[in-house]
RNA sequence: GGAGGGAUGCCCGAGCGGCUAAAGGGGACGGGCUGUAAACCCGUUGGCUAUGCCUACGUUGGUUCGAAUCCAACUCCCUCCA
């Protein structure tokens, strides 16, 4: 399963190795003995450059949520103060600067989703929510630098990739992003201090940044801080996870609907599904070997497992429970289904007859009628599963089928259903 | 502060007076094959009330019958010098 060879004690590493969850860790063996005693207190960091998060910082959600289950304390960090400065990691340009309104509206609409899958209070295993600009905001630049900037060295930060990618490639590093650096470390003393936390996870390309944390803490005098990083996933075929059509897959509902998360995780490429079912499902481990044994067409039952149960974990498991319903109907009997997106018209508009361009377009599955017309000769379109050959034809009440809509198809994925309203 | 170079469609990148809605590539989308997969093959990839019209090659003006292409000013970026 994993090429650590590292055997732990406790639950929590010992889960973590074996579902695939770990890139790199700075001490196994203390932080296992450590986490045996379930003294873990654990945090990661999330940026708040978008109003959700996205399947890319799912796993070390799902570490939080393991971490929580085997008996720890997770900390989620919400980056309200280094957002406003920006993380230069795994970049290759310096991104634009964010207004603070725009952080703050973004930080509201990620917090939502860590209830789902962590739960928070006062217990000793209740995971605790907390913003870095409660601290970072009202650091004092002489002080900063005095009790915090003098453990760096510089020689050191221009080793450490974040910075020397961008120097070696001749791109531009501003100063502003040079410290975000000190930043992060300070939080992981800060949350030293604070809670008590000992350990920060993120993903690999986050390594730099906790290294420099765990040192900056030996330095400030806090306990032996460690570090544990999951791998940046890529598909089977090499692409970078979470990018669709339409963007990215995000988490958040508001962002994208259960249903169509849900065929994120449906349209999982073969070599990819006992993956996936291990990092993004809760399911025992000899289920998903079971479910990783299907071969050829039968592993799409393995890909449907996945999707509702990656999807139950994020929205719930009724939502997903629908949407698979919906994708049953809709791809495998081929019915208008009544659980897909539907997009209401004017009854009257409706009588009076549509044109076929104006009603794809309408159904957001074509952007223009330029584009509709192009689907069209390329076959892409469909009314009620019959193909559209006629740019010029109209829509009116007599293609409603019997549930009293149109069902409209892009494709073999894409269908909206057309209601009139009343 | 001085001297050069650059800004092209979602991205990269060619074009350097008409044949340019702009080569090529990537990405994306669609079709085929399949299993709502991958790989592969094919097609599409500015808008519209459409044999025409409008918008588009950093911004604003100008030269010209005609400009992404020439000129001027401006904005931003990069490199070198001080």
């Amino acid at each position: 399963m994993s090429d650590i060879d590292f055997i732990p004690k406790s639950d929590f590493l010992h889960t973590m190795i074996e579902r695939g969850y770990v890139h790199q860790c700075s001490d196994f063996t203390s932080l296992d003995e450590r986490a045996a005693k379930g003294e873990l207190t654990t945090y990661v960091g999330y940026d708040c450059t978008a109003p959700s998060l996205h399947i890319g910082s799912l796993i070390s959600i799902m570490m939080l949520h393991w971490l929580q289950r085997t008996g720890n304390k997770p900390i989620t960090l919400m980056g309200g103060g280094t957002t406003q400065v920006g993380d230069p990691s795994g970049k290759d340009e310096t991104r634009q600067l964010r207004p603070v309104e725009e952080i703050e509206a973004n930080k509201n609409g990620i917090q939502t989703v860590f209830s789902k899958l962590i739960s928070f209070g006062d217990g000793a295993t209740d995971a605790v929510i907390v913003d870095n600009a409660e601290w970072l905001a009202k650091l004092n630049y002489i002080e900063f630098l005095r009790d915090v900037g003098r453990h760096f060295s510089v020689n050191r930060m221009l080793t450490m990739d974040s910075a020397r990618l961008r120097l070696d490639r001749e791109q531009e590093l501003s100063f502003i992003e040079f410290n975000y650096m000190l930043l992060q470390s300070y939080d992981f003393v800060e949350l030293a201090k604070r809670y008590g936390c000992t350990t920060q996870m993120g993903g690999s390309d986050q390594w730099g940044n906790i290294v420099m944390g765990m040192d900056l803490g030996r330095r400030m005098g806090t306990q032996q801080l460690y570090g544990l990083t999951c791998p940046l996933l890529t598909t089977a075929s090499g692409a970078k996870m979470g990018k669709t059509a339409s963007g990215a897959v995000w988490l958040n509902a508001e962002q994208l609907s259960p249903y169509d998360y849900w065929q994120y995780w449906r349209n999982t490429e073969d070599a990819d599904v006992e993956k996936f079912l291990r990092l993004f499902t809760t399911l025992p481990l000899d289920e998903v070997a079971k479910l990783g044994q299907l071969q050829g067409a039968e592993i799409n039952e393995a890909k449907k497992v996945l999707a509702t149960e990656a999807t139950a974990l994020v929205h719930n498991r009724e939502a997903a429970e629908q949407a698979a319903g919906t994708a049953e109907q809709a791809f495998e009997q081929g019915a208008a289904a009544a659980g897909l997106p539907t997009v209401s018209v004017g009854g009257a508009d409706l009588e009076a007859g549509i044109g076929v361009l104006a009603a794809f377009v309408t159904a957001g599955l074509a952007a223009s009628n330029g584009e509709a017309r192009r689907l069209i000769k390329g076959g892409a379109l469909r009314i009620n599963d019959q193909v559209v050959n006629d740019e010029k034809a109209t829509l009116n009440a007599g293609a409603l089928n019997g549930d009293g809509v149109i069902k409209l198809s892009m494709g073999k994925k894409k269908h909206v259903l057309l209601r009139p309203d009343a």
